[in-house]
DNA sequence: TCCGGAAGTG
DNA sequence: CACTTCCGGA
């Protein structure tokens, strides 16, 4: 009690976090704990956080190569990570331990010669969750990756006509019952079918077939402590797999019942409540649906966006602190409603898969002046990003009213909250035609695919696309 | 600064 | 398991 945390006790709204405008992630993707409501937001996932939010842009950021960040005020952010993690001791000696001990999970590497700079590894991000993409078949993702010295990806099985469909649980009718695909000669396995990009301007890049869900963060098999609005429970049978796909056992759910995504749904074809989360498109805010329906919970109209670029997120305003946030630091994050943060796992799981697609405002507004950084040919190019956990909310306790002493004081120095309409924060890459795209440590060593368009450019066209299809599915529904 | 071992915690 | 804490070493 001495310590501001919070816990889920009165953080965890009475919806899916996944559009609850103070936290980033879905519900699912958090990891459970021994007891229900302890949920531990691990370090990365707070980084990540922090890192795009435009008010934390003087204390972390993106900077230089793809994935790298510098820690412009590490004592700043020691302290919100203890603030977080009801750690009111925290400093940047143990945080940094913290961080070191990513390296070894390749979440993580140091950037060398450069101060305070880390580096994501979000490659392996990507490839832990998306377990169903067929990683042999994907060219995209048999590139080398430094880690693994270009052993094959993970076992997983390719997307199946089934996975997909049952990932789009609410596509259009038309989309649906088998014309997400054109099965080629009868055959059910992913050989005979080919999946009708058009139905997903998302995967439309000419890219192959195969695809994963553009969801970074892997559900996690938790009875559902909530009802999933657009009928789609996560947590329910069939509903999704995490990192399970390599040991699926026969006769398992996948690959004939593929795990929907809640999120990759969300964006893209449910009208709620992502679809009022995602960014009002250039023309102006999307009238009324604020709350994102009947569900809709997000009443902040958080936004949500999807990066420019693989590992891009965007978490646009969301709140820091889901766990021990004293009640000034939460006032702070939430009082203008924050968006979710799923923009990381699709921006990876599409830019991966496809070579890069953006939603949102991320996708085609961001500043140039925000995307500079050095450029730096990072030699030991990433690849694997062992997220296991995605949680939040720390229920520890700790007591310590030390912070919310220095709190109060360092809060006043913070950047106010800006209009921070958006998103945010993502490596630079979009404007750094030089700088190593993320993709191309995932992509082959040969050329890739001549379907697959530049990586940057066509993300705008998608991000245009995915808009449409938000609109008219919004339209529609 | 940064690193990584070691022990401890929940 | 994911840190946290402490620490000696470079």
């Amino acid at each position: 009690m001495d310590c501001n945390c919070v816990s889920d006790l009165l953080l965890t709204p009475p919806v899916p976090a996944l559009w609850t405008p103070g936290i980033a992630f879905p519900d699912w993707a958090y990891k459970p704990e021994s007891s229900p409501g302890s949920r531990q937001i691990q370090l990365w996932h707070f980084i990540l956080e922090l890192l795009q939010k435009e008010e934390y842009n003087g204390v972390i950021a993106w900077q230089g190569d793809y994935g790298e960040f510098v820690i412009k005020d590490p004592d700043e952010v020691a302290r919100l990570w203890g603030i977080r993690k009801c750690k009111p001791h925290m400093n940047y000696d143990k945080l940094s331990r913290a961080l070191r001990y990513y390296y070894n999970k390749r979440i993580l590497h140091k950037t060398k010669g450069k101060r305070f700079t880390y580096k994501f590894n979000f490659s392996k991000v990507v490839l832990v969750n998306y377990p169903l993409l067929d990683m042999a078949s994907s060219p995209f993702l048999l590139a080398q990756n430094h880690f693994n010295s270009g052993s094959a990806a993970p076992d997983c099985s390719p997307v199946t006509p089934e996975a997909l469909q049952s990932l789009f649980p609410r596509l259009p009718e038309s989309a649906r019952g088998g014309s997400l695909f054109e099965r080629a000669g009868g055959l059910p396995g992913p050989e005979g079918d080919k999946l009708r990009l058009d139905t997903f301007p998302f995967l439309s890049s000419g890219a192959p077939c195969y695809s994963k869900p553009p969801s970074l963060l892997g559900p996690y098999p938790r009875n559902p402590p909530f009802d999933y609005p657009w009928g789609f429970n996560p947590y329910l049978p069939g509903a999704f797999s995490l990192n399970n796909c390599p040991k699926l056992p026969s006769g398992s759910l996948y690959p004939s019942h593929f795990y929907p995504n809640p999120l990759q749904s969300g964006l893209t074809q449910l009208p709620h409540p992502f679809s009022s989360l995602l960014p009002p498109s250039d023309s102006g805010e999307r009238g009324g649906g604020q709350t994102g329906g009947a569900n809709g919970t997000a009443a902040g109209a958080p936004r949500l966006c999807i990066p420019p670029y693989p590992g891009a997120l965007s978490l646009s305003r969301t709140d820091l602190g889901n766990g021990c946030l004293g009640e000034r630091e939460r006032g702070e994050a939430n009082s203008q409603g924050s968006g979710l943060g799923l923009g990381l796992g699709l921006g990876l799981g599409l830019g991966l898969g496809l070579g890069g697609v953006s939603l949102g405002s991320a996708g085609g507004r961001q500043s140039p002046s925000e995307r500079r950084g050095g450029l730096k040919q990072d030699p030991e190019s990433d690849s694997e990003l062992e997220i296991t956990d995605l949680s939040d909310c720390s229920s520890e306790n700790e007591n310590e009213a030390d912070f919310a002493v220095s709190k109060e004081t360092r809060l006043s120095s913070r950047p106010p909250i800006p209009e921070a309409k958006t998103t945010v924060a993502l490596p630079p890459l979009s404007s750094l035609p030089g700088s190593p795209h993320p993709l191309k440590s995932l992509l082959p060593g040969t050329p890739p695919p001549p379907s697959l368009p530049p990586p940057l450019s066509p993300s705008l066209s998608l991000v245009e696309r995915h808009r449409e299809t938000e609109t008219l599915k919004s339209t529609h529904s």
